[in-house]
DNA sequence: ATATAACTAGACTAACCAGTCTGGTTAGGC
DNA sequence: GCCTAACCAGACTGGTTAGTCTAGTTATAT
């Protein structure tokens, strides 16, 4: 029970298994629980006994696995971070189909970019990192090198291999990259009041559609027309 | 001197004056180091006495100003929030001036722009805003409804009526407007690493002009060619 | 001259919390 | 069956800070 989201029967059938998994088990927990209470209460008011509690630990445990608050904020947003990577990858990657038009392919992997943006977990990193940027400068680092800059790049292959194959016209990928995302959030930032309020699905397509628009006026071939 | 930046000879010529509006001149101080000093570490780090230190007052003299931390929060936000409007309105309102070619006029508003939002005491507005949104939903509606909102609405104005004298072509303005500002900032958040490293007035430039082209290929006008 | 109102420095309280420690429990490895 | 290592609950220390209070100062208005 003290366990918080463990039911019994998991606990039943996990009953060897935890024991030589727990550990792992229970540092992710931790983590779980300390980016949840940080983007809760921001890192100076969150308490170690809450991330504790809510991790379904002892205090003395969490010191045991990090060491100090501060080294567990980081660790918590390396984590995040490395989620978010992953959840944003999934959607860019999807840029390498071909066979379909562009536009539908754009707005595809915008609406899913939107998706992971809007995702409660990503707010939650974007306003840790900002509330916190100037006491650990660090974590900046942590972020981009680990998620931010991976996505641009890589969105930015994914635009200089449709120019050279003359489905675009993108003279510098990565300005082209960076508007796309820019043209993507802006606009989304606002609607969603930074992300206090949730738009439904429908609403998200049409700021997809939108900055696709733009993005392809800019950027769509000038001479000949894609097929 | 114990003032903090008060000078020897301003007092001096202020002698009677301060004192008749000494009362005011205080509550800008205060209002003006808790900003500072709630940027610098956060609203919940930031010590009462450490602002009042800051602003040369005395820490009763915050109370009675203020009632308690958290409204003096509110006030100093607000009228962060004021500051920020009156700067970039101002950049916005050149977009009337007619006679020169639109794309320069365009480029010059969003230098204008960057240099307001790359100003150390707006991204302090943004960091703030982004920490305690959690705590203090209601600084959202402060900031949004003081400053934000009236900016975009501003520029939508601005487009619309350059498109009914046919120089551009805006079906949605309201969109136009913040896919400029999402255009501008964009780009400038990743290079300014979240408002860490300053950029030179050259790179500025050069962020906008690329703004600028993706915008204006997007809403130039498509029948005739502006003159 | 005196009443009033804003201000001053600094002491004081009550609460909160990071990090440590203690003493005891559990469970797997051998 | 015992050893070890991870874990538990909860007490404890030391430092920080919001907000109050006191006693004394300054300056204006009348």
């Amino acid at each position: 029970m003290s366990l918080g989201w463990w039911t019994a029967s998991y606990a039943e059938d996990m009953h060897q298994a935890v024991a030589a998994r727990g550990r792992i088990d229970k540092r992710q927990a931790i983590l779980d629980a300390a980016f949840t209470v940080f983007a809760r209460a921001g890192y100076a008011q969150a308490g170690v006994d809450v991330i504790a509690a809510e991790a379904g630990v002892a205090k003395a445990t969490v010191y045991s696995h990090f060491g100090d608050k501060e080294n567990l904020l980081r660790e918590a947003v390396a984590a995040s971070a490395d989620q978010a990577l992953a959840d944003n990858l999934a959607a860019v990657d999807r840029l390498t189909d071909r066979g379909t038009d562009l536009r539908a392919t754009l707005e595809g992997v915008g609406l899913r970019l939107l998706q992971c943006y809007c995702d409660d977990r990503s707010w939650a990193l974007r306003r840790l990192l900002s509330a916190e940027i100037n006491q650990f400068p660090d974590l900046l680092d942590i972020i981009h090198t680990r998620a931010a800059d991976r996505i641009t790049e890589t969105l930015a292959d994914r635009l200089a291999r449709l120019t050279v194959a003359g489905h675009l016209h993108t003279p510098d990928p990565l300005l082209a990259a960076e508007q796309f995302f820019a043209l993507l959030c802006g606009p989304m930032d606002r609607r969603t009041r930074l992300g206090t309020r949730h738009l439904p699905d429908t609403e998200l397509r049409a700021l997809s559609r939108a900055a696709v628009d733009t993005f392809l006026q800019a950027f769509a071939p000038k001479r000949t027309e894609t097929t």
